[in-house]
DNA sequence: CATCAAATGTTGACTCTGTCAACACTGAAG
DNA sequence: CTTCAGTGTTGACAGAGTCAACATTTGATG
């Protein structure tokens, strides 16, 4: 009788879970962040809907609610998770280049841009409206500054060893950011196909001629 | 006799047109657009909705679909607009400075800076998922390439004037259009908070660092 | 162990949205 | 005037976000 009997929990083919089917999940929230996950990479950002997520994780339509109080705030977690596996990226793409400032850094933007060109759907979820307010989401606003403070960090040291031109540091990372955000944006809408040729090859040039 | 006697169109409210209420309406996909436009700007990109465009136009829900064959084609007329009001903006900003290829470069971009700042909406819309298949709106495509095209032109017109130092000029169109775009997006999507004090100033130093 | 409260899931329902089919009104061409 | 293409209208359907009411577990407490 321990069976939940009923006439099966939502529509056909939700696969069972191999154990007897338990009425608790035991760790929906993150099966539910998969699941988006899953859905932004391959299908888009569009088919990402509380819905969707749910029949995915094998629960019924409100169940989400009991660990994101609404779409937005799965959104956000969407994004978290981007920019967390950016920085993540970005860190692994600058280790071999211990002692070298400079190539810290071209790594790092070229991480970037190939984070953004690689899961384009999920870059867009990082940077789309995401929420109206985003301050209401802390550790989204926590993640990205990692990710951006991995830049500023990259060139305050480039400019500690003299290998980059002085000014405001401040300055010199939100160029260096916005180049490099820009080339990924415009890459990631499609307004790059004429010189679809080496984009890597790009992207070193944008993040070089920033500094030279 | 020439009344529509009947129970009246659609819900209460539909503000009568001041002359006797006309069966068609006249120019509705105009209406539709100027309704969509002033959603995207008043409540946000995600107000716009294909039936609140049609509340806005005092039009039945469905009506939209004699002018637009789906929700993504209205999405990628916004788009439009947005691109040509944008090309309009960087031209008049850049008209005083005729004779100063360099000068007219810096307008430009502050004026595309300034254009997504100050219609962040409208900005996100354009340079959004819009559409799947972007081909499969022409004038949209158009309308982008004109408003690129006239950054790139600037950048040329600099180079054959020799202010602006040597290189590609592909690569280093394709880096100023980066930094400003870069700019902007970073600027609408709220990560640009704790500088902001003068995202003006902000704007011309990248543009300025970009070539020096 | 028995019991109860907090967590966590499920159903069912409401509203809103995109979209379609069937029908109605209008203006212009014959 | 008749007719027809163009343009609007109603009504309906499915899918999405969200909420209230109810069910099932689980863990703490006696």
């Amino acid at each position: 009788m321990k069976a939940v009997g009923r006439r099966g929990r939502g529509g056909p083919g939700a696969g069972d879970r191999r154990r007897r089917a338990r009425y608790h999940h035991g760790n929906l929230r993150r099966a539910l962040l998969d699941a988006a996950l899953a859905l932004v990479e391959r299908e888009g950002a569009d088919a990402l809907t509380l819905r969707a997520a749910a029949r995915r994780a094998g629960v019924s339509q409100a169940a989400p609610y009991r660990h994101f109080r609404d779409k937005e705030a799965l959104l956000a977690a969407v994004a978290e998770e981007g920019f967390r596996a950016m920085t993540e990226a970005m860190r692994q793409a600058a280790a071999p280049h211990a002692g070298d400032p400079l190539g810290r850094l071209r790594a790092c933007g070229l991480a970037y841009v190939e984070f953004a060109t690689g899961h384009p759907a999920h870059f867009r979820v990082m940077f789309g409206r995401v929420a109206a307010d985003r301050s209401a989401h802390p550790r989204l606003i926590e993640a990205a500054a990692e990710a951006f403070g991995l830049l500023v960090g990259g060139i305050r040291d480039c400019q500690n060893a003299g290998v980059v031109r002085n000014g405001d540091p401040e300055e010199l990372a939100l160029c260096a950011w916005s180049a490099t955000h820009g080339l990924s944006a415009l890459a990631v809408d499609g307004q790059l196909d004429k010189s679809a040729r080496g984009l890597g090859e790009f992207a070193q040039a944008v993040i070089g001629n920033v500094f030279l």
